[in-house]
RNA sequence: GGAAGGGUGGCUGAGCGGUUGAAAGCACCAGUCUUGAAAACUGGCGAGGGUUUACGCCCUCCGUGGGUUCAAAUCCCACCUCUUCCGCCA
């Protein structure tokens, strides 16, 4: 959520660098509100000062031994006219929290203007796809390989749930474990991230807090309406909120999380896409950083944090691009995001494998998450960094169509083989 | 699942329906003292919001949500959560 101040005395300018998000911001509605607002809080707090002012009045009268009743007459009435206007107050506020609650993030300068994907900008470019002297195959075909020791199975896994899921066996099943060993042991020796343990189902408080709620929740899945619970579409979630309500010690920062979960996601919208293979599943794992800082690391943080996406990807030897998110395409809590896509020779294409945002203190707001700014004593939003570090079935799809052999087989690469007891090809 | 007891400021922890936003301690900041530090002493020190050019003034907040009352941290109801004990169990 963006700072109520800013949007009360910079109302046009907001608007405006809303609009490269082609966000239209109902100024007219939102000044109404808001003048309507100041009113109906003063008149309360005025209402409320009376009553205060009064029932202490009353104390005194009645520890002095004195006759109340005049004095209760003189509140009488006083109660309903406050109610009235707590309601009114109420009803106000309640309005402008819902158009607050659904304006997106700021974007940051150096985001290039832009209408949709179409419009982003590479910035930078390594590894050479490789030039194949077969036909080329993707990795559903590829996974067909001996299905029990170590093959991708789409049909069981719709037998079982139904579209988007995958069963893996044996080797796959092994090759996709030793991936997220992988990243969260790069992660936490070389980077200097601390792994961390989340559930997998959260309040909806906590999606509030990172942005999912209320605006897309046809993305999630629910498991209990009743009590607001969710599966978490990332481990942003959890992760972040971690420090919802907090207060972290100046000592702390930055803070930077790493942790491999599951993420569910009802993909409602994108009938049609990816259905073939794993791209786009309702349940995927991933590996997920994220980082807790101070608001003038931010910006430096997402750069690094960026970096530490595209290692794993070079440690792999898989061959990759990465963009920068237009205004039109960056996602609603983020001022700035990169993408990290894998080359796929199966698509002929560069996939998305990674996310990077820096969603300054929009998320922070949202959930009061704050440290202590030495220097002055008060407490300060934190601001928030997360990325993808990486997704890990489009990164086993990487390494099945980047590492396929002429006979159909696949090498694993160089340093997975710890993972896979030696191992060097499925 | 059963029983009991808790949830109060950054932390620990008092709190009779009425000058309690909340004792005390710790931590923190400033000052005195000291060659310096520690200790000691003195003072300051919650968060969010509104309003004001500003000093300031005001409102809200004692797990959450309702209720009673002129007045609620304090009474009532519901819920959440933590601890301990019993039972069950991966």
């Amino acid at each position: 959520m963006l700072d109520p101040k800013l949007i009360r005395t910079e109302l046009s300018s907001v608007a405006e660098q809303l609009k490269k998000r082609n966000f239209e911001l109902d100024v007219k509605a939102l000044e109404d509100l808001e003048n309507r607002r100041k009113q109906c809080q003063v008149e309360t707090e005025n209402l409320q000062n009376e009553r205060n002012t009064k029932s202490k009045s009353i104390g005194k009268a009645k520890a002095a031994g004195e006759n109340i009743q005049p004095l209760l007459d003189e509140v009488a009435g006083l109660g309903e006219k406050l109610d009235a206007a707590k309601a009114e107050l109420a009803d106000v506020q309640q309005q402008l929290d819902a158009i607050l609650m659904g304006i997106p993030n700021l974007l940051h300068e150096s985001v290039p203007v832009g209408k949709d994907e179409d419009d982003n900008v590479e910035i930078r470019r390594w590894g050479e796809p490789r030039s194949f002297d077969f036909e080329v195959k993707d990795h559903v075909a590829l996974g067909e390989n001996g299905e029990l020791v170590s093959g991708l199975d789409f049909e069981t896994a719709s037998k079982l749930t139904g579209s988007r899921f995958v069963v893996m066996y044996g080797q796959m099943a092994k090759l996709h474990r030793a991936l997220i060993q992988f990243m969260l042991d790069v992660h936490t020796r070389e980077h200097g991230y601390t792994e961390v343990y989340v559930p997998y189902i959260v309040n909806s408080d906590s999606l509030r807090g990172t942005g999912q709620l209320p605006k897309f929740e046809e993305d999630l899945f629910c498991v209990d309406k009743e009590v607001g619970f969710y599966l978490i579409p990332t481990a942003e979630v959890p992760v972040t909120n971690i420090a919802r309500g907090e207060i972290l010690e100046a000592s702390q920062l930055p803070l930077k999380l790493t942790s491999h979960t599951p993420c569910f996601r009802s993909e409602a919208g994108s009938y049609g896409k990816d259905t073939r293979g794993m791209i786009r599943q309702h349940q995927f794992e991933k590996v997920e950083m994220v980082q807790l800082v101070s608001a003038d690391m931010a910006w430096q943080a997402l750069e690094e944090l960026t970096l530490h996406a595209e290692a794993i990807l070079q440690k792999l030897k898989l061959p990759y691009r990465t963009i920068i998110l237009c205004s039109g395409d960056v996602g609603f809590s983020s001022a700035k995001t990169y993408d990290i896509e894998v080359w796929l020779p199966g698509q002929q294409a560069y996939r998305e494998i990674s996310s990077c945002s820096c969603f300054t203190d929009f998320q922070a707001r949202r959930m009061q998450a704050r440290w202590r700014n030495p220097e002055t004593g008060k407490p300060e939003l934190l601001n928030t960094i997360n990325g993808s570090g990486l997704a890990v079935g489009r990164t086993l799809v990487a390494i099945l169509e980047n590492y396929q052999q002429a006979d159909g087989s696949v090498l694993i690469p160089d340093v997975l083989r710890p993972y896979m007891d030696g191992v060097e090809k499925l």
